[in-house]
DNA sequence: TGCAAAAGTTAGGCTCTCCTAACTAATGTG
DNA sequence: CACATTAGTTAGGAGAGCCTAACTTTTGCA
């Protein structure tokens, strides 16, 4: 007499249903759809264009011809809109639901780090799998717990509950300008190898570092990061993939300045 | 050059590989998998029996072709022995898997309800998803800030890393003779609604129960529960749904009693 | 012991997600 | 502007999970 609850696409496999089209921003979606709408997002806000589906199929690292396929379900869904051969780009519920698991992932990686001694380097992985079977109450116990903190362990900003998302103005520290001075804003996440190596130089969301040097050629950048120790304990160069992963606050930019 | 690692039965989809069978143990299991194992072993444990393929459909919620087909399956990596027609029973390895599980849907429901303030009737279906996405890393951590605990919100023995369960004697509340008294082990918990009226009556582990009286015909139970009021207001008829839900302390059996 | 009810299985489908092979559209460069 | 390169698509397939309908075993009991 349990009337088993022929669920919605929920997670899965399952059957039955009709031709669902138009996403009433209510149905749960997949762990994989879930995935998609942030790497599409995130794509978009890096790039300011629409997201190519290759990029996509590297970010998720799934063949294109996969990236195709899911493209075409999630215009159905009316997650995001898509012209053939050109990219995609989020509807205002794509967006939505996209910034919605921004902030899952980012809470939980801010929770893992600071309530249960994870190291930050391996909060992603974590938080990737977890982001997926968090109910939304314990996300929000989560932030609670940690005092509704603005930013994860690699300094991205948090989206708030409804959605809000506070855009810091941003720069890639391969981009500064040799003798500039600025502050570590945030690290890219993906790569832990890169965080544990960033970390062994003291730059963290915080640290000041100094722009001393640039080889040619997109070539490495010696920085000077402030901190205890000798000016030449603090002194590294570093290659262009790590000057890429690090952001740093842009600098403030005066109206009608020199 | 990302060379996309055409993953194991693993989770999501995917094709490729060709005819596993023999699991060595390693590879990681499906959330569905996951839940079988775990099912059947309760079954198997609750009755002493070999796991019935409709009780594991209805503790699953699951249609039993359904089963059928994933006992096949299961059989083929030898995580159970199967014979048709008759249940199943899991082997030395499935156990393992299934005990693994209730460490981790355990050590969950423990940590959601020691750290993060969750009532003891949400947890468990919280913990029904977490269980399949958290990390190793991820449950010993809980375990250790819990302090290693032996026990879960409702009272069940959490077995340990390496897989040892302390089974401890228990009966339901609905076995026990009228004028006994017992102490309160363990309360089931996949039913939130029933739990929170078992809270309301101030039963949950440690509380000491007596039996006043039965009702014919597997009637309702009127039970004394310790505590402060007066002994009416402790004083309260359950229904067997409920007696069958509390389990208590088997009493100690003395060698060659009375 | 015989047979109906209960338990369990097989057959055939469907969705979701992902894959490879083969093809087509867009692009940018001499 | 042709045309090779790159980006993206279609075609066809696979496996995990789950379903309903129809069939087969087992079992309890008159
Ligand atoms: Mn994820
Ligand atoms: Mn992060
Ligand atoms: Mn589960
Ligand atoms: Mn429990």
């Amino acid at each position: 007499m349990s009337a088993r609850k022929v669920a919605r696409p929920a997670e899965r496999g399952h059957s039955g249903g009709g031709a669902r089209h138009g996403a009433a921003d209510g149905e749960p979606l997949t762990g994989s759809v879930e995935d998609y709408l942030k790497a599409i997002y995130e794509l978009e806000e890096m790039t300011g264009l629409a997201a190519a589906t290759n990029a996509i199929a590297e970010r998720l690292d799934i063949a294109p011809p996969s990236v195709s396929g899911m493209l075409r379900r999630l215009a159905a869904l009316e997650l995001l809109s898509y012209e053939r051969y050109k990219g995609v780009s989020l509807t205002a519920s794509g967006r939505r639901a996209a910034l919605r698991m921004l902030r899952r992932h980012r809470v939980i990686e801010a929770y893992l780090a600071g309530e249960l001694g994870y190291p930050w380097d391996r909060v992603h992985a974590e938080a990737e799998r977890l982001e997926h079977a968090a109910s939304d109450e314990l996300i929000d116990r989560m932030a609670a717990a940690l005092g509704h903190p603005a930013h994860d362990p690699h300094g991205a900003p948090i989206p708030t509950r409804d959605g809000t998302l506070v855009m810091v103005p941003r720069q890639m520290l391969a981009e500064q300008a040799v003798g500039s001075r600025a502050r570590v804003a945030a690290v890219g996440d993906e790569d832990g190898e890169l965080l544990r190596y960033v970390a062994s130089l003291a730059i963290k969301p915080g640290t000041m570092v100094t722009v001393v040097a640039r080889a040619p050629f997109d070539g490495p950048l010696t920085v000077e990061v402030a901190g205890k120790g000798t000016k030449a304990q603090r002194t590294h160069v570093v290659g262009s993939t790590v000057a890429r992963a690090v952001m740093v606050d842009a600098p403030v930019k005066r109206k009608r300045s020199t």
